[in-house]
DNA sequence: GTTATAAAACTGATATCTCAATTTGACGCC
DNA sequence: GGCGTCAAATTGAGATATCAGTTTTATAAC
């Protein structure tokens, strides 16, 4: 029952549609799921401890608002992670694996490039591209510790509109070709270069609220009111099907 | 009250006062603390997402017996992490920084060849030195990871014996030296050859417990009689003062 | 209208209790 | 004597109740 909860609230803020900074109740999720709060409670605490939520101790539990150090780092450890994947990928995929995922890198491209609104398949796309190639290391821990890391990234820009700015039309493409030529180094420093400039955009979109948090540093407000500040940022995709809008 | 358990049972496992294999009771722990089991239900649980611990729902809990593939994993994951500390720590290290953890590589390298019982100060002051490296790398989200990530090995080291058979004298020295020269990459490829070195050590010490596994894959006993093969294993060390045995 | 304040509602944390699954150890059977 | 079986003990999981701290809101004073 807690990995159902643990499931179900993961999704919801995957998806978007528990924005950053919302306030959730472990009392109504419990009712809504038809359980005790206790096992929603342990899930809650997973999800806090893998930094997706933060919470003070009796007065509430929000979506995290990331700090300017919060990205940071998590790039670093991401950039350690994913070049580490890279460089065992150029050593251990398959012909198959290599030609499966220069395939998949190329649909990417293609769909970062079209700006209507098909964000969320785009978003999914790319995280299935960076999951294989995890997979495709042979390393189960690797690829655990990448899904755990980039779970984060993906609340973040979940949040944010902007299709992918300035990206080069063949980025994917061109990341994937040298993680196919086998040379391991250089697969790492590609990958490398990929997650820094992904980190730069990252925090170019996350600035407002990194400038929000200053203004309200802990704020668990159950009402609207006070959280006007947080609602003027947040998209208006909210219902899951109107993704075709913007 | 639940960190209060999560570190008090942690420190246990990590002082090797929780063998490998055992199994603990949630109740007993929580009388022994004085507080009910919830709280240390808590903890328990916290410490089985960080893989110190594993459980089957209505068996038990003990002290996790590691695979081959998880030592391998785990030690792919290190190396990713250490070597992006070392490549930061190359780059953002003060002076200061520098020959105090020179220093410190030397201590533990004069450790490492005395073979007369300092294991335990000898695996603190190691463990301390690549906290160091990640904390002048100047990125807490990597130094938490790292420490993470290397307690899991602390307590697979705490359970083998001997200590450190065929390393050079002036090993950690050397890698110093090396991190010292701010040179970024080679700095990182350094770290990646220390952290492979370490992973074979840990491989051949901890080859017993891979074959114990495969006689009792899942064993929650309670009794004495049924551990008679994982007792046979682990080291006699046990009484906290008692270091100095071997 | 604004501000200060106190009661009310709500939150997370813990304790206590119950329950189903597992292990244990003793009993009976061959 | 060895082996299968079943009751008792133990375990982790969940439900409910209680408590202390926080936030909200209604109230009163200015």
């Amino acid at each position: 029952m807690a990995g159902e909860a643990y499931v179900t609230v993961r999704e919801r803020i995957l998806r978007g549609e528990l924005a950053i900074g919302q306030v959730i109740s472990r009392r109504k999720i419990a009712a809504e799921l038809g359980m005790s709060f206790l096992p929603v409670s342990e899930a809650l605490l997973r999800l806090e401890h893998e930094g997706l939520l933060e919470s003070r101790p009796r007065a509430g539990t929000r979506v995290r608002v990331p700090t300017r150090p919060d990205v940071l780092g998590h790039y670093v450890v991401r950039e350690a992670l994913e070049s580490q994947a890279a460089m065992l990928f150029a050593m251990h995929a398959t012909r198959d694996e290599r030609s499966e995922l220069l395939k998949l890198a190329m649909r990417v491209d293609s769909l970062s490039v079209q700006s209507d609104g098909n964000r969320f398949i785009y978003l999914g796309l790319h995280e299935k591209l960076h999951r294989r190639i995890a997979e495709c290391a042979r390393c189960a821990a690797l690829s655990d510790a990448i899904s755990r890391t980039s779970a984060l990234a993906s609340t973040w820009l979940c949040a944010t509109r902007a299709p992918s700015p300035g990206n080069p039309p063949a980025h994917h493409e061109n990341l994937l070709k040298i993680l196919i030529a086998a040379d391991p180094p250089a697969a790492a420093d590609a990958m490398r270069q990929h997650i820094r400039s992904s980190m730069e955009n990252a925090m170019r979109r996350l600035d407002q609220y990194f400038q929000l948090q200053k203004v309200a540093p802990q704020t668990y407000s159950r009402t609207q009111k006070k959280r006007s500040a947080l609602d003027a940022l947040t998209p208006p995709s909210a219902s899951t099907h109107d993704t075709a809008s913007v």
